[in-house]
DNA sequence: AATGAATGAGTCTTCATTCAT
DNA sequence: TATGAATGAAGACTCATTCAT
């Protein structure tokens, strides 16, 4: 039972070490301002992590574990492309939206500590797979070699994250959902389906 | 008349500041490592600047203001939106690119230190006006309203900035060229035209 | 239980700031002339008081209860009016005077630090008290209203401290015994009493 | 009439530092408060003091003379001792208490920057006879020796100043009226006199 | 003489991490 | 293992004074 104690400790300072990064970031957030939110003793932060360094790193690293997961389910179905695509736009991305903590950590502080080089890859690989099953008229992915899919699927995230960061946090004239509606009307047209 | 207030000296500062910030943050970045970069005394930095903050707000503020002239310049120009629009492709965005100190600080503290909406709204309306001239068949802008737009273009300045940062800092497999090309092709392929 | 928080530690802070403070003031004393004094390192002295200011509005607080529990004490005695006066010309005074590192802080420091006006009234209620029981002829306090005697307290009470204060900073040619002597007489003559 | 202007700057800087130190004190006056108060180039305070603490020590001093000056009018005067001692309680004393933020100073500053000695022994002396030739009955002035003289002196005249500054600058529940009302009873009643 | 930029020692304070208990 | 006091290098910034112009 010690361990399911120990356990408990550790999200909660992951929980909580999130949310002030994702407010504050990073370097305005001290341990001393995890300990007041967790009401846990300094030295179990650090029983828990060696520094504060790996708190972001195990934060970023679990994150993207999950996100990951939830993707590869939604795309290891047995549906047809199209249907998994659909679910793509209209549930994942949504869904991940709605972590907004994490996608604040993810893009400021993920870089410096993650290898988000295999990330990207993976995930890559994934998407150009189901983007190819999907294109109804092969001449329209013309062009568009690996390479080309990666920037763009790179460019479409990056620019969706920071984007819905940027309309979040600022008073920018648009709402997330004119994002997400973006997002969905380039698929159709790029790929000249309706989903 | 004692010595006049040093357009060099403030320039040297803003220059060593610009990298610093760049390639380590804002946070990683001491006034004493500024300090060590010009070769200036503290008292100094202080005589140009009133504070840290204030030199990252003039870094973010004359580097766009910067940007958008050359921008306007552009855009203003006589020629056909077409020319101009390649020109926006093959010569604004790759120089915007070389200037990655700029981008850098402009991507992790412009929203902090900047009414960026501003920036956002004046850049959308006048790219929107272009692409509405340019676009061949009116059909192909349907259903993209002024909140589409200004959408789709926060999604691509963000998503091709921090795309080539990303690319720059990390060792994933495409290269600046990947990123252009994508661009150049989604935009001719969404407007019908070759440029 | 990690280590508890060191009283003497404390305390060495405060004695070793009194010091400081009385002898240099305030802002000639740096946090850094009392980690010399102290031979403590500089975070210790923010384990204990959260700013310089602190310091000095402990200093105040705590030397100030001791100076009124000690006063009550004597005012609080089941003896008679002349005896408490007795004592309080002959054994408080003079002992006050022996702190001069408070009195320094106290004149010079007390009024922004803090609330003087609830300590003076306190005094002075306590203080009419006694010099109306002990008054002999009752008229001589004819025309001794609270306001006078608040007044005469006052302006008593900052004399003497600020006229030993002086007389022991600098050359002046009388002694803190003609001080006292000149208190004695004065409160003999008018209440008539001989002490 | 350079000499004119020089003086006129001379005075000014006096007149600021007077009224910035009396309410700030001399440590929360910087040189740079000063020169904003006078509107002159900070070159131009060193070229009429030759450090910050020259101001306060010319402040004092001046002021000193000042007074003194107007005390000795007084005291000079062909009038009887009654008379004049009217007018030191009626007029000079009050007079002083106007200018505050000179005793301010006086008190805070005075003591480090100027030989107070002197102005003690030279006041006193001149009081001491004063009091002596006003006395109705000498037997009033038994046991009262210089000494004693120059302790009372010291003690009323440091009482009421600072009995003057608390009550100006703290909610205690006097008025300066009292104040002065109080040493006027005290001094008739001392010398049996009525004024 | 007048000016105000230049200077750098010194100020207070913070904070990640360690380690005695 | 749990705790939180201890630590001190490092941080941003100030300011009296000087001196080039």
């Amino acid at each position: 039972m010690a361990r399911a104690k120990d356990e408990n400790k550790r999200s909660i300072i992951l929980h909580s070490a999130k949310m002030l990064f994702a407010q504050n970031g990073f370097f305005n957030t001290s341990i001393s301002d995890i300990v007041k939110e967790t009401n846990l003793p300094v030295g179990s932060i650090y029983t828990y992590f060696t520094n504060k360094e790996e708190i972001v790193r195990v934060i970023v690293e679990e994150g993207w574990n999950e996100l990951r997961a939830r993707l590869f389910d939604t795309m290891g179905s047995k549906e047809s492309g199209e249907v998994k695509l659909k679910k793509l736009i209209d549930n994942f991305i949504p869904e991940i939206l709605n972590d907004l903590d994490l996608i604040n950590i993810l893009l400021s502080e993920a870089i410096k500590y993650t290898k988000i080089e295999e990330k990207v890859e993976e995930l890559s690989t994934a998407i150009f797979g189901l983007v190819q099953s999907v294109a109804k008229d092969k001449k329209i992915l013309e062009g568009f070699d690996k390479s080309s899919m990666e920037a763009a699927l790179i460019v479409y995230f990056l620019g969706i994250f920071n984007a819905v960061k940027l309309v979040r946090s600022s008073s920018v004239g648009i709402k997330v959902q004119d994002i997400l509606k973006f997002v969905k009307i380039t698929v159709e047209k790029s790929l000249g389906i309706t989903l």
